[in-house]
DNA sequence: TTAAAACTCCCCATAAATAGCGAGGTCGCG
DNA sequence: CGCGACCTCGCTATTTATGGGGAGTTTTAA
């Protein structure tokens, strides 16, 4: 088993496009013996980034339907840092309890196991496997494997984050430290007045810190410019 | 080896206050053999949260001489996935610099790893290993031991999310789904006439969403409030 | 069903931010 | 030693954001 493992891992970090990791997730749940695995990059807006094992028409319907909105395991996911089992959620709203009713119709098992993932900049991911087993089975499965899965789970979201350059491409501007310590004023609220006495210079001064800042950070306004340094990480609330 | 991690992480599900999580620290740093163990919670005001084998006088002096603003371990750790050797980095700023001769001079070894852990929220925490050896012990060491490292971490996380009750207790408020919107248009830099533009709404109906975001949010302006959720990730750039 | 929350629109006055023009001192690097 | 980058300060005019008031409809949840 574990060395299986360690050869799907090998097999992950040669990966060089998403076709690859829709091939290694297929080999997963063959290995697994389950219905379904799933790895996808999720956001705001929708889904950004995926691969998995779901049918192309439940995938269609899942993002027809706005299913993301609605969803508990994503809605609970985003709120955990451990994993969960799809079993534990509340599906007792409606539109969740059709949206249930309409995977399971689609092809899914009964049982899932979700695992969210974190990268920087607020990137948030989910690797899911989907079975069909009873709750017992289901539950020593998971305490079997947990460990492994995490490690996999993590293993995608790196090869993932790989292919999209996120962070990992230097080109965050340097702000001086000034500049920073402007940034992280108005970031923590201040006023262009109090973050010049907080500094102690003057509010012009501070401005053209602004102005520089928002340059280098390539932003429309103060608040892009925030927002950016945040996002790249070179302040922090 | 393994059965000793095992070991570890019962101690650690069983853990119940901060102390406990202290001595898993010490019993990890003997283990392991290294100098030091460490788990802290990262935030910009200072350590929120910590345990581990450092001394007081470097913990005092790194808050005093406000390292964290400085530290190229946090700052890499905070735009990166995966974890990170010491040596990698680039010590080559005079603050850096100065910081690595103090930690030096306060008992830390020469080489170090450390792993960005992301919880919901936005929050963050390393899990940290300092040592005295060879580079190329170094290295053997990591390479044999990331994959429990990995898992180590996320189980202090998962301690130390429990402790705080983070994200649990709503106290990170909900927008709705315009009121997203509304944030996520101004965190890439639209003015609020192109945001309302965006949303097909009028400009007044956009500010009143900007408004009750800021309430919600608890900011004093709207780039705080934009600030707030995005560090919140509530929304993504 | 009914109440709460969300979504939509409008006006007015004031506060704040932006854009443009300046200038001068310090520090480090080649 | 000069060059560039950083830090500091001032002025004016325009644009934009904020804070206060109100008032309808639709959607969601108890």
């Amino acid at each position: 088993m574990t060395n299986r493992l360690e050869d799907l891992l090998s097999t992950l970090q040669a990966a060089a496009t998403l076709e690859d990791l829709q091939a290694i997730l297929e080999t997963l749940r063959d290995h697994y013996g389950v219905e379904h695995t799933v790895y996808h990059w999720v956001n705001s807006v929708g889904e950004r980034y995926g691969a998995g094992t779901y049918s192309a028409e439940w995938v269609d319907r899942y993002l027809e339907k706005d299913y993301l909105r609605m969803d508990p395991v994503i809605f609970v996911c985003f709120q955990r840092f451990t994993p969960v089992s799809w079993k534990e959620l509340d599906w007792s709203s409606k539109p969740a309890r059709e949206m249930w009713q309409d995977a399971l119709d689609h092809g899914l098992g009964n049982q899932g196991y979700t695992i969210p993932i974190r990268g920087p900049s607020g990137q948030f991911a989910l690797f899911t496997l989907n079975a069909s087993l009873s709750d017992e089975d289901w539950a020593q499965f998971i305490d079997e494997n947990a460990r492994d899965l995490m490690i996999l789970g993590h293993e995608f979201n790196k090869k993932a984050l790989e292919f999209e350059q996120w962070g990992e491409d230097g080109s965050v501007p340097a702000l001086s430290p000034r500049e920073l310590a402007s940034m992280g004023c108005l970031a923590r609220g201040m006023s262009r007045a109090q973050a010049a006495a907080e500094l102690n210079i003057s509010e012009h001064t501070l401005r053209v810190y602004i102005e520089s800042s928002r340059h280098k950070l390539g932003a429309m306004n103060t608040t892009h410019a925030v927002a950016r340094a945040l996002s790249a990480g070179i302040i922090i609330i």
